[in-house]
DNA sequence: AACAAATAGTACATATATGTATAATATACG
DNA sequence: CGTATATTATACATATATGTACTATTTGTT
């Protein structure tokens, strides 16, 4: 093994002082947030890092997956930021940019005038097929870790973990 | 079952149309990435909303836990962005907040004069004794859907997705 | 001993993200 | 039908976060 270090020791080991001179702390908890977030923050981090060369960062890219990943390539930014986990605000600002890049388009939405439609450019698509060899290997080296049955019960135990935060 | 309607499935449904578009586009680690986005954000914004009437918001919060979960509540700011998982310029911009707020002080080290450190105040434990229970509940709350044996399966397979991010 | 390399922490310009007010429009209700 | 309520999307002021250059200091190397 090349470097057993932990990363996560720092934290793990404040979280248990914090639990000794508090027993009712609630160590478990505690100790899931914060692997969610230095998770969060790293995968955030290495994305960026491969999709820069391509002009745009890791919530654009996500944007861009989420109306791929659509029919006709296109949704409103309701919808848009229910896909990509974005605030309506974000999505506004995210939008502008992608748009200034010619990757996507907003048109008038033909059966709710509050709406508008957010569909991929020819560019856009083009961008997403040039990018995906890469990003794919970004994916597949990020949770090379995990054998594909600790990766499906790991996905199984966020989701039940995510479905609770939202019947809160 | 109050609401069954699963706030993951926009997102999923768009990975699974991208995977039929792109049979080696790799649907697990995506939906990992992005259920670990959601959790983060989700998270986060619960801890802001219970801080706030403290005053403190939630990274402010977690350098204030990590220090208090240390011998003697002092921590360089190297040691505390390791702990709290943030970058160093952003230690500092939090750090400067917290000793405006009183609730930490900034020293100089006696063994290694780059070095500062980093201490809790009496207001600042006084105030980490004050939220405590709160953030004790709201904690237990997140978790709450998760049986005891789950949240430690959680836990050991987030630490294997994390520790091997770290040796790529 | 002298110099090179690395580390610690910060300043600051820039990037990213958000809360909330607002206007326009659709839906619900009496 | 008229009015109230909810929804959609955005503007914009503010909050949060970062990359990088820099200075001071420590450690490593020759």
């Amino acid at each position: 093994m090349i470097d057993a270090v932990n990363s996560f020791a720092p934290t793990e080991q404040r979280l248990a002082v914090t639990c000794r001179r508090h027993p009712a702390f609630p160590r478990e908890p505690a100790v899931l947030v914060r692997l969610v977030k230095h998770l969060y923050k790293r995968l955030h981090d290495d994305a960026n890092a491969l999709l820069k060369p391509w002009g745009i960062n890791h919530p654009e890219y996500n944007l861009l997956m989420m109306l791929y990943g659509t029919e006709g390539y296109t949704l409103s930014p309701s919808q848009l930021a229910a896909a990509a986990g974005e605030k309506s605000a974000n999505i506004t600002r995210l939008t502008d940019g992608l748009c200034d890049k010619g990757l996507i388009e907003r048109t008038a939405s033909d059966e709710d005038r509050r709406r508008i439609a957010l569909t991929l450019t020819g560019a856009g698509v083009a961008m997403i097929k040039g990018f995906l060899p890469d990003v794919c290997t970004l994916l597949e080296r990020q949770t090379s870790g995990l054998q594909p049955r600790e990766a499906a019960q790991l996905e199984k135990l966020l989701k039940k973990f995510l479905d609770h935060l939202e019947q809160a």
